[in-house]
DNA sequence: CGCGACGTTGATTTGCCTCAACGATTGTGG
DNA sequence: CCACAATCGTTGAGGCAAATCAACGTCGCG
């Protein structure tokens, strides 16, 4: 059944019981995304987090002289949410929005209030998922005090490549945080040697 | 007693009865640490977590070229760890020096996971640390996206003025990404305004 | 007291941005 | 399904932000 990717992630991050892993899973409610379409909108408070099971996403903002800014990319297996606005009802500064045809379970912010009060084990989860996320943003900080724009372009390509083949250069410079004339200077240059 | 600021952090963050306040707080060891005495050596084994009851510490490593990277400083009620080599018992890529006489509660990790075991709201308050830690690295992050050095600056010492006195040029320089020559700079057109 | 780390300053170089122009793609409404 | 508009990618000229290198005064510490 379509929840069986998610199963799968919770496996891999906790112990979970069969039955728990149903009361898990009950709590999500699957939702297709067309391409190009909003999941959040900056401004709206964010009233869910989303596991995406196809397609792919961009969670980005848009700064103060206009330009956007690319958290990050999220494709099947990674999460979906304002983890501030989620959790504080507050009005979000992110945009989510769907880069192709896309398919994600969504929970509410009841039921998983719910699931942390009724199941240890996902508070668990959550813990563990956001360590791991705090290391991967400490890690992409160091890079962008590390490396010059080439060098994080390589990164990412060679990081996560199924996932560079799907964006355009644009959404690439805004989430390596350069200019897309820069990002196509870049390139240039690598295919030159 | 000594641990009156960790029984205040946690209270701050969830719901605890006495009891499992007192279970918690047995589980810390204080500890005194030396000006520039090191917690934790880049290539050990994080073995800890502390939490600071006073002094200062910087969590810094050194990049390809030598070159010394801070992540972040804690003051008095901030944490100590490497979540990554602690979580899965890896040489760590960190250290974590004292920058002034320091106190610390430290919880070893057997201690850790007993109380994840035991008390629930153990792992929530970590769920809710973790994710409060993700929403300021995203920001962070950002903001070295958007901002010039100079802003970089004045929104650190804005933020944080009494850590920000307490650390020399070249300590804040590396926490921006800069050079000290470029920082003695940009406080110097700082000055002249 | 003397050494080594720190902070400052200047000259030069490099990485990246801005602006502008133009061809190539994509998306869309008729 | 085509035509047109809009967005995207590329290229070049010029400018600014920040790094590098080198020199020197200062301070803290052993």
């Amino acid at each position: 059944m379509m929840h069986d990717a998610l199963a799968k992630f919770i496996r891999k991050h906790v112990h979970v019981s069969a039955t728990e892993l149903q009361t898990i899973s009950h709590c999500f409610k699957f939702k297709t995304v067309a391409r190009s379409d909003f999941l959040l909108v900056l401004g709206n408070t964010c009233r869910f987090e989303a596991f995406v099971l196809s397609g792919c996403f961009r969670i980005f903002t848009i700064d103060e002289a206009g330009n956007e800014r690319t958290l990050y990319f999220a494709v099947k297996g990674w999460w979906l949410m304002d983890v501030d606005s989620f959790m504080h009802q507050t009005p979000s500064e992110l945009n989510i929005q769907a880069l192709e045809d896309s398919e994600v379970l969504l929970i509410d912010k009841v039921d998983k209030e719910r699931l942390y009060r009724e199941l240890p084990v996902v508070e668990k989860l959550f813990r563990i998922m956001s360590q791991q996320a705090l290391i991967a943003w400490q890690r992409r900080l160091m890079r962008n005090h590390c490396l010059t724009a080439k060098e994080r372009y390589q990164h990412f390509t060679e990081t996560y490549p199924t996932i560079a083949n799907k964006l355009t250069d644009k959404k690439i410079s805004s989430y390596l945080g350069i200019t897309p004339e820069f990002l196509s200077k870049i390139k240039k240059r690598i295919n030159e040697e």
